[in-house]
DNA sequence: CGCGTTTGACCGGCGC
DNA sequence: GCGCCGGTCAAACGCG
């Protein structure tokens, strides 16, 4: 329970009524830094080049900023403003529900997204953030930006 | 037509 | 060393 995420109560246009609270799990680490440094040049790839990109650089164990946030909705997909492609859908065994992956469709902006139904609660959704996005919002919401400034997380950071 | 969604396969890490 | 679990990508299809 240590990571215990913030509860926020209400309909898909109802990201009010925040009990509890707040608690940015941003860790001081880089939070997007070198991603690039990938691939370029050279095409050709070898038979299983496959995930080859997937180990990349690897900057040591630092980990992503990422912050969780339970939701009291029916529906999983919450328009916080981004445009979110499904790259996944993969079910946990806790779950019954399967969890769905999500990320940013913007040129070098690599945020994930999770999220995740409770078995027990189908009205309970989780969604999982990961990274920070480097762009501003396409579609400005009215309470969920409010929200990501007071969990201190910008859309973009003076980085 | 563009791209967002969908489904299956595959890989990496961890536990036993 | 194998099995399990979680995570990601890739190709195809459908919809706008």
């Amino acid at each position: 329970m240590e990571n215990q995420p913030m509860l926020l109560l209400g309909s898909r246009s109802c990201y009010n009524s925040m009990n509890g609270g707040l608690k940015s799990q941003i860790s001081n680490s880089n939070i997007k830094s070198s991603h690039q440094m990938g691939v370029e040049s050279s095409e050709n790839h070898n038979t299983s080049s496959y995930l080859s990109s997937l180990k990349k650089k690897a900057d040591k164990k630092i980990k992503k900023p990422r912050f969780a946030f339970q939701t009291r909705c029916q529906v999983d997909i919450l328009d916080d403003g981004y445009r979110w492609r499904k790259y996944g859908q993969k079910a946990v065994k806790n779950n019954n529900y399967p969890r769905s992956y999500y990320r940013c469709t913007h040129e070098g902006c690599n945020v994930k997204k999770q999220v995740q139904r409770l078995s027990k609660d189908e009205g309970v959704v989780v969604t999982t953030y990961e990274g920070m996005h480097t762009h501003p919002i396409d579609k400005p919401n009215d309470n969920f930006e409010q929200i990501l400034h007071q969990m201190h997380i910008f859309p973009n950071p003076p980085l």
